[in-house]
DNA sequence: ATTATTGATCGTAATATTGCAATTAAATAA
DNA sequence: TTATTTAATTGCAATATTACGATCAATAAT
């Protein structure tokens, strides 16, 4: 199979699992740290930064911008990239509520 | 390839991937979410919570259990699974740095 | 002892992910 | 026009993930 059901499970469920899967590979949580490091928007060294191939490097930018939390756009023949700090927002309200669910209850039977 | 280079990465990276993999399908975030739901273990009807074939739960338990975010007990012929509340808190002091990266640069050039 | 019951494991199929060489597309520079 | 540069896309190989039927191991119940 290889196929989430995500018709069994919730919207909030799904988005969660999503967001979390961008941030599940070292590589892209490596271009999210970069992005953050340089205070202004990166044009064309990402490749560099990050040891891998450009072919590689481009698929994981993709895969950030698809669920949103980066964006770019052309710059003549390099293209800049930055965190998209709206979307990065809302990903934070999807996973906080995640993460504090140990806030919630204080269950420690175990 | 399909084989993650980790040694191109720092610990952290990859430490924080492991963890976000972990949270990346919405059967985990559900099961996680009814452990906390439930004010005490959960013996046995994990499966019938979640609309998913036993093994399959069993798998994911397995997952959720290798990465340190849940724990199990034998109890007879059934097993207590529960938050590991320690492991928890550490997967947020972990990921919190990251999904809090925008507040500490206030980076808006796009 | 025999028969459930529960949950892990095995085996397998389908799909997804990771990575890169080769190529292509688009813009700039000569 | 003709390079040159940059980054996306294509194609492919290797590995991982998801899902479940079948089976197995361990305990409980009869």
């Amino acid at each position: 199979m290889g196929l989430t059901k995500t018709e069994k499970f919730t919207a909030e469920q799904n988005q969660v699992a999503q967001m979390a899967k961008a941030l599940a590979h070292p590589a892209r949580v490596a271009i999210l740290q970069y992005l953050f490091s340089i205070d202004s928007c990166v044009c064309g060294d990402i490749v560099n930064e990050i040891g891998l191939a450009q072919p590689t490097i481009s698929q994981h930018l993709k895969e950030l911008k698809s669920v949103g939390l980066i964006k770019g756009s052309v710059e003549g023949t390099t293209v800049c990239y930055c965190i998209d700090h709206e979307n990065w927002s809302s990903m934070k309200n999807l996973l906080s509520p995640i993460l504090n669910l140990d806030t919630v209850t204080l269950n420690n039977c175990c």
